[in-house]
DNA sequence: ACTCGATGCTAGCACCGCTAGACAAAGGAG
DNA sequence: CTCCTTTGTCTAGCGGTGCTAGCATCGAGT
């Protein structure tokens, strides 16, 4: 049985390559760079190859998200560590959600803009989405009106995407972005 | 020279044609349906055609977010009339804002999600997306910091246009929306 | 050593945005 | 009224996309 163990081992790095490979391509050329014909070439495969491992495209975006979800999640934890978060506990944690998209924009597409397949705010969310929102809840826990703390992070959160997207589209002036994250912060958690 | 005039006519009138048709094809069926091939189909007329009054789809696009900029100035005024505006104005406001783009889908993301090539946040920037954004400084600019005005709106808009795709792509339970513009507009205009 | 199933390949489908070049219709000049 | 030029539209096609049918090859198990 050792033959086929060392076929699912090669198959499962080959997952990873694919993986690995269209996330790299998207973050240094962009996503529309991200072709099945490019992605297979740069793995050194033909492009069926893609097909027999992920549903479709849209299954690979889905399987980057997946892995921005769970960094997204360090990130937050690491900004915010567990014990009573008070003002500056915020801030850092938005800080840490900004910075987190602008150093990963490519990733943070597929998270948020791209159809990216993953089904949200339903019993059947893989669970690194449910922790990514965790670790945005449990700072802000002491912060919310005791009765809908889901429903001050839901806000919270929907403010900092806001800020991200419009910002990065060239919507909102770069330059004042902290401005306006502290002026937000302000207002979700008054001094 | 009248005969140049009737062909000026004419040809304007298929302009108007189709930036309608694209409209209503991206309203009806998604932007995805949204192809060079479909709308000139529609319109009855070929392809190349398009190309002889828009540099490219993105131009119809920018067509489109253009009227849509035009048509959410009227909203946001009809919603919060002249005058003092009061925290129910502000609510007010934001409810015109969210229920724009609920009404149409397809024409904020031509404004907001797609690539439309319209300059922002720039000298370049279009009269009706200065006059939209002035929409919705008017009636805000009381609760803001005398400083720092334009800073409280990107804030509040960036706010607003993140509940928008957050729950419209799903990431966002819908039922409680609602609720969540309540709590949005007590932070930014407590009572 | 041979069979046969797994596996990856070539080739191709239907579609995309966009454009070159042929062609017809229509206006002005003689 | 005829000819010529200009203007406008169309057909056909380019290079790209995501995706797949079907063949060929290779290697594991008997």
């Amino acid at each position: 049985m050792s033959v086929r163990e060392r076929k699912e081992r090669e198959r499962a790095h080959r997952h990873r390559l694919i993986v690995s490979t269209a996330r790299e391509l998207a973050e240094t050329h962009g996503w529309d760079a991200v072709t099945t014909r490019r992605l297979a070439e740069q793995i050194e495969y033909s492009q069926p190859v893609l097909y027999s491992h992920f549903r479709g495209k849209k299954e690979i975006v889905g399987a980057i998200a997946l892995e921005g979800f769970a960094e997204l999640t360090t990130a937050l934890r690491a900004a915010a560590p567990e014990g009573p978060a008070g003002r500056e506990a915020v801030a850092a944690l938005a800080r840490a959600y900004i910075d987190f998209a602008a150093r990963n924009p490519a990733l943070y597409d597929a998270m948020f803009s791209l159809d990216n397949g993953l089904p949200f705010a339903d019993e059947a969310t893989p669970a690194p989405l449910r922790e990514a929102f965790q670790a945005l809840v449990d700072p802000l826990v002491d912060h919310a009106h005791p009765d809908e703390p889901g429903l001050f992070v839901e806000t919270f959160w929907a403010a900092l995407h806001g800020l991200v997207t419009l910002t990065r589209a060239g919507r909102l002036p770069a330059d004042r972005a902290p401005d306006r994250l502290t002026l937000l912060v302000d207002r979700f958690v008054p001094r």
